[in-house]
DNA sequence: GACTGGCACTCATTACAGTCGAGTGCCAGG
DNA sequence: CCTGGCACTCGACTGTAATGAGTGCCAGTC
């Protein structure tokens, strides 16, 4: 049970140096690799417990040994420290990202430099709009019965949603009704917006009351529901790295599942705060990703998130340093959107 | 060099063994699947020309045939007639499309269907916004510095831009821009916008002046230049069918290249017109792509393009089916389009 | 009691030889 | 011009042996 410090000084060293390697790693290298003051038949000694509690494992008799996801576990609890950002890394990311000229810019910039920074799959959730406040409302007319309704937030995300009119409407009309809902939504955040769509209905006046029923129908549909949340990928090609080894050789659920806007928001879009998460193999509840680790963490000025972003890769991965990109990179676009 | 009809009917039964078997050709085989009527030492002979006017390639001595880029191309341009959709395709492509509820609706639904279809990747253009005009313009003011920049296209395409004033704007010269903005440029096409946007810069008010310049810059850049193409991408995971053998053992120059729009811009967006393009293997100018196939076509109400698209995939592909679905569904999205 | 050196053992990997068979090229004959 | 026949090629597969990295265990040492 009890784990004494060299053995865990032993799984550090299996972990680091299987990142490094890719191979399997021996009693006698490691010793040699790393200052560990013993012999390797009681390195030896110490993986046989090491196996036996489940942290790592050989791949076959005669081999080396791997960590488990178990032993990753572990090893990012207990026996990492995070790495600090090289300077260069530092500036790359600000030179990445200033200059960016609006939401999609920022986001674009962040999924791309995230992903060469990490070397890995970067996915970025836009900002969560059930967390975002209405800033405006734009009713543009289209013909006389299809409106295009423009939605601004204060995080920058603009959305757009046709509105099919169950009958003609006049110019002046479009004008009471973009009056209305400006007024009456303009500053509230969109988690809270049914009551008051519901009540813009209701106390909408007659010759309104149609127009008005069709529009709200859209607004909830469009900003409420959570469908309309969005993210953004980069870095697929990196997935091929490490030859066909991680993955088990298929790359198949994961891309299918990297497709699927559902499950990667479930992934990066649950964070609340901006703590940052680690999901290891195993402990993945999509099975499609059960092969992957994923390093996430929420965003956003101050402590609670905006939106979620992180990267995918193979169990074998550098956790320090990943872990040290996602955040630094999820501060800074954090103070980027703060500015606006 | 004269290539009679029956050495040409062995090109056509090589390539449609081959893509069906993912398997070399050998002779026997070839007479047996097909009624050629001769025996299998003719048809070796006719393999012999065929292999030497570069049609067709033996992996290794004591294998079967496989085609080549160039009996590829023989094979569409003179050897495949175009299959026929099938009911349930047609009807798989009709569900998929109704009930779309808007441009970005369509663009999405229309790449998975793409992909789903041909079991490929797909690749959809939004439509280009050089070839669509100016619905409407709108200004909302974020700050006293800042405006959001709205453009709805009458293709539906919807482009945001946040402009930075160099000076405060009272909401009365906000009004007077967005008018002016709108009674210049409402109807022109964009790519023919330049030049009043020059004028617009030049007949405006002095107290409009400096307001303009800025705004007029960040039109130009948002809506002419070419960067604000776009695509959607659906079916990466098909890359993976086919083991490893299709792209000669690596998806990475393929995936590297879908990631980076302007190269699959380049790729799908020059369509002018509704024709079909197809792509084979070394014809590609796109190095990362020289061992993949592309069948694309321009789409859009009547028959110039408003936009391309298409799908990639192995060289080893089902030309004549390929062809037909993305025919058809690029004549579906320009039906559905038109009604707009 | 903890560590170490030594040793026998396991087993993936590599190399090599041999067999098999699909598929070819060529040729003589119809 | 087509066909059947035949020798030939060469990759795929099988079996065997040698190699060596790495282990587990044990007896001895501090």
């Amino acid at each position: 049970m009890g784990l004494d410090d060299r053995k865990l000084a032993v799984l550090r060293a299996i972990v680091e140096d299987y990142v490094a390697t890719q191979e399997p790693v021996g009693s006698k290298a490691l010793v040699e690799r790393h200052q560990l003051g013993v012999s390797p038949a009681t390195v030896r000694n110490d993986m046989a417990v090491l196996e036996e509690e489940g942290y790592i494992r050989q791949p076959h008799t005669s081999a080396g040994r791997v960590p488990t996801d178990r032993g990753y576990r572990l090893f990012v609890d207990r026996l990492s420290r995070v790495k600090p950002l090289s300077p260069a890394e530092r500036r790359a990311i600000e030179r990445f990202l200033v200059g960016a000229v609006d939401l999609d810019d920022v986001v674009h910039r962040t999924v791309r430099l995230l992903a060469q920074l990490t070397r890995q799959v970067a996915v970025v959730q836009y900002p969560s709009l059930a967390r975002s406040s209405v800033r405006h409302l734009e009713l543009v007319p289209i013909s006389t019965t299809r409106l295009m309704l423009v939605m601004i937030a204060d995080t920058g995300r603009v959305e757009q949603r046709l509105v099919e009119l169950p009958a003609p409407v006049p110019a002046d009309v479009v004008t009471d009704l973009r009056r209305l809902v400006n007024e009456k939504l303009v500053g509230s955040r969109l988690s809270e917006t049914p009551p008051l769509v519901q009540a813009l209905v209701e106390e909408s006046a007659a010759h309104l009351r149609p127009a008005m029923t069709t529009l709200s129908t859209v607004l909830l549909e469009t900003l409420v529901e959570r469908h309309e949340e969005r993210i953004a990928l980069a870095g697929t090609a990196n997935l091929t790295r490490g030859g066909l080894l991680d993955f088990q050789g298929s790359l198949r659920p994961i891309l299918e599942a990297l497709e699927e806007e559902v499950v990667m928001l479930k992934l990066i879009g649950e964070a609340e705060s901006t703590t940052t998460r680690v999901l290891i193999g195993d402990e993945n509840e999509i099975d499609n990703l059960r092969a992957a680790s994923v390093v996430s963490t929420g965003y956003g000025p101050g402590a609670a998130a905006l939106g979620g972003l992180g990267v995918l890769g193979p169990t074998r991965m550098d956790y320090p340093g990943t872990i040290a990109t996602v955040r630094a990179v999820a501060r800074y676009v954090g103070e980027l959107l703060a500015q606006n």
